[in-house]
RNA sequence: GGUGGAGUGGCCGAGCGGUCAAUGGCAGCAGACUGUAAAUCUGCCCUCUUAUGAGUUCGUAGGUUCAAAUCCUACCUCCACCA
């Protein structure tokens, strides 16, 4: 069998699961974390260092790699396992958040209504046939289908794969929210169909459930995914301008959606969240946070305030620890804070690398502490020693 | 010794009579970031104050003027060239 979703335990108490997820490139055990390469790289370590940190999956992204190298070549090169080194399971995202993030600018910046700052819209056009993209790199025009994602992505050749759809914005009403969750649905047909027609066998898809922050919507979006054969289920779009939302948002879909697939949360990734959402089901997380931050100085660390450390503070200037002394990192097994300030005080790549490669392994970390707590029925006390 | 040029906030460097507590950049201090156009972006950055505001600043000391970082004089220091 080269694909399987096999559920070992379930949480009496809430949604909470625990499931092997079987691809060709291995099997991982979930709940996971997927860190995202976007562009063929997970920024800052290389697969060695990924899998020294104890990863086991990743992901990389449809629209980015259509516009450098271009899908060709990396079919040409041998598909993406090959052309990046990674041998593990692997994920493509469809293109679907570049329709949001290319023309609103980041979640932060959308939410807070900031708009997309120091950059012009890269998205042009939104309709029924799909989305068409100026490339930020040379001007040339890119029209993005659901079939065109579908064909990209299986010239990239990952494991598991996403339909295209519209990732909804949070300003926006209830109309457009309702219309672009329906036009979504019609993409997600339109990706399967594309999928079936060139299935080798060798991916399976995620259908992607919308409807913002609306109960409703995201009943009848849940729904239309179950109703459908995917593989999987992501849930993306709007989650809401606030963490509480966010957790309400997903846990409105707990009920609706198929039970026994795997299921997917697109873009989040704190220790809150994740001990959250687990607990409504999902059993896959993705985000660029932890990879993000630690380029801005950011040490994820257990049981600190907001989570986290900002290395390039003075005061850890003399300060002899290691970011985390609970950690057997690489990062946390050879270097102390004060070096780590000194790298970053000093603009050295080191100190990104580093902080990368703790952040990458803290969240491994977390995540095989999360699926001894599903185990062990012991989440709230877990949970106690992540967040505080 | 002579001639010319220059001395501005931690550093570099604009400003050359009022709209100057003084553009920028760097450094510094903090923050934001959740399917990555992010090694990005934002705020603070003379002193006191939450702020309005007040008080001291542009080598030093005088002077001119209603008004000086900006003009004049002397001195100090540095640079260039000539001896």
């Amino acid at each position: 069998m080269t694909f399987a979703f096999d559920i070992t335990h379930r949480d009496p108490n809430s949604y909470a699961r625990l499931g092997r997820l079987t691809t060709p490139h291995g099997t991982i055990e979930t709940p996971n974390f997927i860190f995202c390469g976007t562009k063929a790289s997970v920024k800052g370590l290389s697969p060695q260092q990924m899998r020294d940190a104890k990863s086991d999956i990743i992901l990389s992204n449809t629209y980015h790699l259509m516009l450098s190298p271009g899908p060709d070549l990396i079919a040409e090169m041998g598909g993406l396992h090959k052309f990046m080194g990674w041998d593990g399971p692997m994920f493509t995202d469809s293109g679907g958040f570049q329709i949001f993030s290319l023309g609103y600018g980041s979640v932060a910046d959308e939410i807070k209504g900031r708009g997309q700052r120091h950059r012009k819209k890269t998205i042009l056009k939104i309709s029924e046939e799909g989305a068409a993209f100026q490339s930020y790199l040379d001007g040339k025009k890119f029209f993005l289908t659901p079939e065109g994602s579908i064909d990209i992505q299986r010239k990239l050749g990952a494991d598991l794969i996403v339909q295209l759809d519209e990732c909804t914005p949070f300003h926006v009403d209830r109309d457009y929210t309702a219309k672009s969750m329906e036009m979504s649905m019609r993409w997600g047909d339109r990706s399967l169909a594309e999928w079936k027609r060139q299935d080798d066998g060798k991916q399976r898809m995620y259908g992607i459930v919308q409807g913002g922050v609306y109960e409703d919507l995201r009943k009848i979006s849940c729904e239309w995914t179950r109703d459908r054969d995917f593989f999987a289920t992501a849930i993306g779009g709007s989650l809401g301008s606030d963490k509480q939302q966010m957790y309400d948002v997903v846990a409105m879909c707990s009920p609706h959606i198929h039970p026994d697939r795997p299921v997917h949360l697109l873009g989040i990734g704190s220790f809150i969240d994740v001990f959250t959402n687990v607990r409504s089901g999902m059993d896959t997380f993705d985000c660029v946070s932890p990879t993000r931050i630690a380029r801005h100085g950011w040490a994820m660390v257990k049981g600190a305030p907001k989570e986290r450390m900002n290395l390039r503070n003075a005061q850890y200037m003399k300060d002899q620890d290691p970011v985390d002394s609970t950690c057997d990192c690489h990062t946390c097994t050879h270097h102390s804070r004060g070096y780590i300030h000194h790298l970053f005080r000093t603009g050295e790549s080191l100190g990104m690398m580093l902080l990368s490669i703790h952040n990458v392994a803290t969240m491994n970390r977390l995540m095989r502490a999360v699926r001894g707590a599903i185990a062990t029925n012991t989440l709230d006390q877990v949970q106690k020693e992540w967040v505080i």
